[in-house]
DNA sequence: GATATTTGACCAAT
DNA sequence: ATTGGTCAAATATC
């Protein structure tokens, strides 16, 4: 029976899966041909994934660029990081200041050419998750291929909402490998709540054995990006991992959302996460006796990473988690969901 | 001018 | 001392 289910939702699952991949990682196409060789110049997409907060365009739209140096407020001696002028900054580090920011391999002016030859990014969409986010910082993290980039929602100023999420990409290999994480609930208003977010897949996971409470282990109970639209919604596999996933809301914002189940992957076969050898369980309402450690390790080798979902509370999954190539401690942040795919 | 992004600096936790 | 998260100046675009 899973392995019919399966096999009748394959080709929904390769539609869905070439739609999905237009969406979230669009391939280079003779109107955008700069987007993906040059933004990389500004490090950006090292983080994000294309068209999950971000669309890039070559229409001269309202994107953002690098910023500046920023000055030092309390230190007059490191004066010197207020140069404008990159030349200064390298004079800095001659004179053997250890403050001095990394040396750019290029003038100030070559860094301008490099900006005039950036395409520019636009934000199109409200968000992969319905919502919108602004980014307030980037750090690379010790032992991640990728910087992990750091959002509030754009209403946090306005409506004084706490959502946070933070994307990073994960380390290579084949499959896409991007984990995304919020923390705390919106207390806003969505901006374009029409947008139907998007649920890529699922899946809960514990590291430590435990189980996630049934009010609250649901995909889709809490999570914009669990959500899909009625568009959307007949498509919505009836996995074991989300049956409780009909009822669930976002805050109350965008009413009842479907989960749904959707490989973003290297390999498009690999599309049944439900199959009895790896099926996920979102806890104790999933009915499925695959234990933790099972899915650990389905998850660890399988060559697509599952979008996860962890309790609101958090308090469930006190461990290391991981996602992908690199490790997410999620006991010391109140992070509500998690995905990666 | 408003808004959003970039990115080095700052700072708290470990 | 190190690391991750946040701040905020600089800057681009509308």
């Amino acid at each position: 029976m899973e392995e019919a289910y399966c096999m009748m939702m394959v080709g929904r699952e390769r539609e869905l899966v070439a739609e999905l991949r237009h969406l979230l990682f669009p391939s280079p196409s003779p109107t955008t041909p700069a987007s993906h060789s040059t933004t990389a110049l500004t490090g950006d997409d090292e983080c994000l994934p294309p068209g999950l907060t971000t669309t890039t365009t070559v229409s001269g739209g309202g994107g953002r660029r690098r910023g500046r140096k920023r000055v030092r407020r309390d230190n007059d001696n490191l004066k010197l990081l207020q140069a404008d002028d990159d030349q200064e900054v390298l004079a800095a580090a001659v004179h053997g200041d250890a403050n001095a920011k990394p040396l750019p391999n290029f003038t100030k002016t070559s860094r301008r050419k490099l900006q005039t030859t950036t395409s520019t990014m636009v934000t199109t969409v409200p968000d992969f998750d319905g919502y919108q986010w602004r980014k307030y910082g980037q750090k690379q993290i010790e032992g991640a291929m990728y910087p992990r980039s750091y959002y509030r929602c754009t209403n946090s100023t306005n409506q004084g909402c706490l959502a946070q999420k933070t994307v990073q990409r994960n380390g290579g290999g084949g499959a896409a490998g991007y984990t995304v994480a919020y923390i705390s609930e919106h207390t806003c208003k969505s901006i374009e709540p029409s947008l139907p977010p998007v649920i890529l897949d699922t899946t809960v996971r514990a590291t430590n054995n435990h189980h996630p409470p049934a009010a609250s282990s649901s995909c889709a109970a809490q999570s914009p990006a669990a959500a899909a639209t009625s568009s959307s919604s007949d498509m919505m596999m009836t996995s074991t991992s989300s049956t409780s996933s009909e009822t669930g809301n976002w805050s109350g914002q965008h009413g009842a959302y479907a989960c749904r189940r959707q490989m973003i992957a290297a390999d498009e076969e690999y599309c049944c996460w439900d199959t009895p050898a790896t099926t996920t369980t979102s806890g104790s309402d999933g009915g499925n006796s695959s234990t933790c450690a099972d899915q650990v390790i389905d998850l660890m080798s399988g060559p697509i990473r599952s979008p996860l979902h962890i309790a609101a509370d958090g308090n469930w999954v006190d461990d290391l988690l991981l996602v992908g190539d690199g490790l997410i401690d999620i006991s010391s942040a109140n992070i509500t969901h998690l995905f990666s795919f």
